[in-house]
DNA sequence: ATGTAC
């Protein structure tokens, strides 16, 4: 007979239940979520999830999980998890497949009204002509010889940047400048490099996408002016990560941490969650490899990000300089990642684990680009297709309590197949123009798999984010048009 | 997320 662990909740406050460390786990858990969303969060594997990752060795706080929590490999989606360099863990389980999947929110000088409804439409078609997407996509323009593939796995965004595909302001703002540092590519396998070669400037699929918005409504007009918004601007976000050379990196490495685990003897509620000494070969391996991977991320928001300003320039026959089109910020939403915070009143050096999660540093770290620094680092969460995004401002309630992080989006309440069953004999492209938001997707099934109700709302995502205190809202944005992947 | 299992 299968038994399923008894998870002893207790209920912090309006937004905060923690998880009472029992049997092998080290810690507590805290889940961050509205009562109403934690009716069915306690429902689900993910909350397991949430204390499986609590009995890692060298976990340092709690297992957290953010209000967008969902189910994952190994760790929760929504999951961040700290771990002390001497005795903690890496795990490619707590960074997830798609490695530095992140999203990018350019800015504009176009207002609402210079964008007709009819004209969105043909927008959308001329990024979808110029940027490739789908499972599988592949730029045969940009099919790169081998050594200069591991150039890009080194330099990221500075690597576009050193073949004219952006500008050095668009670097400033990048977490981590664009370019991972202590990224290795000879630590990412020939299969990894081989399926990345032609994959660089592609959307890929799924939740992927290029999204034309605009700013709806502003609720921190300093923050706001400090970040370049205003209500009514027309905006463009970039959500994609590392393609298939970061899946197979995460392949890779899960494979290889699988022996680790039982090499340095971690005792593993879950197979899943394999791992290894943060500083042993494997887990330094693994970080460079994932910092390899990382780095293609960068690169490809930063390619898709130039042919996202040709495709405004040529569609609207007007300059570089008048569209204005900047880069207000690019975050990751799976990584980890050494930091050092202040914890217990001492500063510890950590390796902070965000799968599905963002940082969210608050005004004066040196992390946080000088643009922004009087204010804090720009949060951008995507919400679905349907509803709205969000821009908000990281806080000192996010470094106290979360080791700098957020959420990272709604969240899906739907799996994908439940979608798919969800959207039979329906047409979400037709619900979706009748709310005058025109999508296109690369196959009708990204659509039905994307649709608004197979995710949370994003607005109740943040309402508590906001209330916790671990990051504050700045704006909300409204689709306009979607090309999915 | 993903040459959606080699």
């Amino acid at each position: 007979m299968e038994r399923k662990n008894v998870i002893d909740i207790e209920r912090v406050d309006a937004y905060r239940w923690r998880l009472k460390r029992h049997g092998a786990m080290r810690t507590d858990g805290l889940v961050f979520a509205s009562a109403g969303m934690f009716e069915s969060i306690r429902k689900e594997e993910s909350l397991q999830q949430v204390a499986n990752v609590a009995c890692l060795p060298g976990i340092v706080g709690p297992s957290m999980a953010m209000p967008d929590i969902h189910w994952g490999y190994g760790f929760p989606i929504g999951g961040v998890a700290a771990f002390d360099m001497d005795e903690g863990i890496v795990s490619p389980g707590g960074v997830g497949y798609d490695i530095n999947c992140g999203v990018r929110l350019m800015t504009s000088r176009l207002s609402r009204s210079e964008l007709g409804d009819e004209r969105i439409k043909d927008l959308v078609n001329t990024l979808f002509q110029n940027i490739p997407s789908g499972v599988g996509s592949s730029r045969k323009d940009l099919k790169l010889s081998p050594a200069e593939l591991k150039k890009v796995l080194r330099d990221g965004a500075g690597w576009a940047l050193s073949q004219g595909f952006g500008t050095p302001a668009d670097l400033e703002r990048i977490e981590e400048g664009g370019t991972i540092p202590w990224a290795d590519p000879e630590k990412v396998s020939e299969k990894a490099l081989e399926r990345g070669r032609s994959q660089l400037g592609t959307l890929g699929s799924g939740n992927h996408f290029v999204e034309v918005g605009m700013v709806e409504e502003i609720f921190d007009t300093e923050v706001a002016r400090v970040f370049g918004l205003f209500e009514g601007q027309v905006t463009v976000f970039v959500h994609t990560g590392s393609r298939g050379l970061g899946h197979q990196v995460c392949d890779d490495f899960i494979r290889l941490l699988l022996k680790s685990t039982k090499k340095y003897g971690i005792e593993l509620p879950d197979k899943q969650l394999c791992c290894a000494p943060v500083e042993s070969a494997e887990g330094r391996d693994y970080i460079a490899a994932m910092g390899a991977a990382a780095n293609f991320a960068f690169a490809n928001r930063q390619l898709i990000t130039h042919w996202v300003r040709e495709s405004f320039e040529s569609f609207f026959g007007l300059s570089a300089e008048r569209l204005g089109l900047s880069v207000l910020y690019d975050v990751c939403h799976n990584m980890a990642k050494i930091e050092t915070h202040r914890f217990e009143g001492r500063e510890r050096k950590l390796c902070v684990h965000r799968k599905g999660a963002t940082r969210a540093f608050a005004a004066g770290l040196p992390q946080v680009p000088e643009i922004y620094r009087q204010v804090g680092q720009p949060v951008l969460i995507p919400g679905d297709m349907g509803r709205c995004s969000y821009v908000l401002v990281g806080t000192p309630g996010a470094m106290e309590e979360t080791f700098g992080s957020t959420c990272h989006g709604a969240g899906r309440v739907l799996s994908r197949h439940q979608a798919l069953k969800a959207a039979q004999g329906r047409s979400i492209a037709r619900e979706l123009e009748s709310h005058g938001i025109y999508v296109r997707g690369a196959t009708r099934a990204t659509l039905d798999e994307e649709m608004p109700e197979a995710y949370k709302d994003v607005s109740d995502v943040v309402e508590v984010v906001h209330q916790a205190g671990i990051s504050r809202k700045v704006a909300r944005l409204k689709p306009l048009g979607v090309m999915k992947g």
